[in-house]
DNA sequence: CTTACGTAATTGACGTGTCAACCAAAACGG
DNA sequence: CCGTTTTGGTTGACACGTCAATTACGTAAG
């Protein structure tokens, strides 16, 4: 039983809300202008802009779920709503009975061109635009060391 | 017709997409872990901060929304699921005959306080470690900024 | 060959989030 | 007062995400 946990200091309780309030008001509202201005969810549009900008539309499932950091089951669900939508298609793939292609349809390519502008607007707009370039730069760049740090770490 | 969109520059593309990537993988492993460590969803624990840190543990429905920036049907959802769990009830308003209270029940408080510490920790493991004092703040000087700068933005 | 084990992907059940419609009480304007 | 609008909150339908179980193929060992 830990006695006493170590709790955040005043500063670090601060850095991690502003941070916690601002991501999770900032992918609000993309995702909800995604899906009012388009007819596209972020989902959609993270799924449909990794297989377009590939090699022929396509890729292999596995390749797919590990480019976006999804869980195959939420990849799977995801591409069978999307397949019914005309939005991509599944492939076998006849190098491995078991392995699956996943295809961005003529539709698929043409909501993303449809949504994309306006997307890279509202991230312009609610993002970029708050920092100068290099508050910019030192974001990114923190936000890659967390990554890095979060890739070493267990679980 | 917007005839050539502004794009973002590669070092803006950059810092967006390792700031998106970051946010994403810390929120949902921090949530797993939540989810597994102890019997609260990410969505619970949030609830239930807000609730326990208020006098007597009770607060407004509404005071409630606005403080975790939430739309008010997804508080009532959550709200809903939550009192079916025991962690919280609902009461009426005296003052204001559609107004609601939500307040944290004993199990509601022994079950924040149980998942508490365990999720400082990971939190501490994930974020603040990857980072020294001065790089998390300012990560937090920034989140405030871009936070600002929302606030200010229509929708 | 066959048994066993690992890997690719799907499925179903369930909790969660969003939108739009709704309901009831309050506040307002005549 | 009475009708209208605004406010506080709920509801239902549907999209989404997670977990655990499952199917089906690949691979290596005896």
């Amino acid at each position: 039983m830990n006695a006493t946990p170590r709790w955040l200091d005043p500063e670090q309780k601060a850095a991690w809300d502003h941070f916690i309030r601002m991501q999770e008001k900032l992918v609000g509202r993309l995702s909800r202008h995604l899906q009012s201005d388009s007819k596209l969810s972020a989902a959609d549009y993270v799924v449909l802009a990794a297989l377009t900008e590939s090699e022929g539309g396509r890729m292999r499932f596995l390749n797919l779920t590990r480019r976006v950091e999804w869980e195959k089951s939420r990849m799977s669900h995801q591409v069978g709503r999307m397949a019914k939508r005309g939005l991509v298609t599944r492939e076998e793939c006849p190098e491995d009975g078991r392995g699956a292609f996943v295809v961005a349809t003529p539709e698929g390519y043409r909501a993303i061109e449809e949504a994309a502008p306006l997307h890279v607007e509202h991230v312009r707009r609610l993002f970029i635009d708050a920092l100068t370039q290099e508050e910019l730069d030192t974001l990114g760049r923190l936000s890659a060391r967390v990554l890095a740090h979060m890739e070493q770490q267990p679980d």
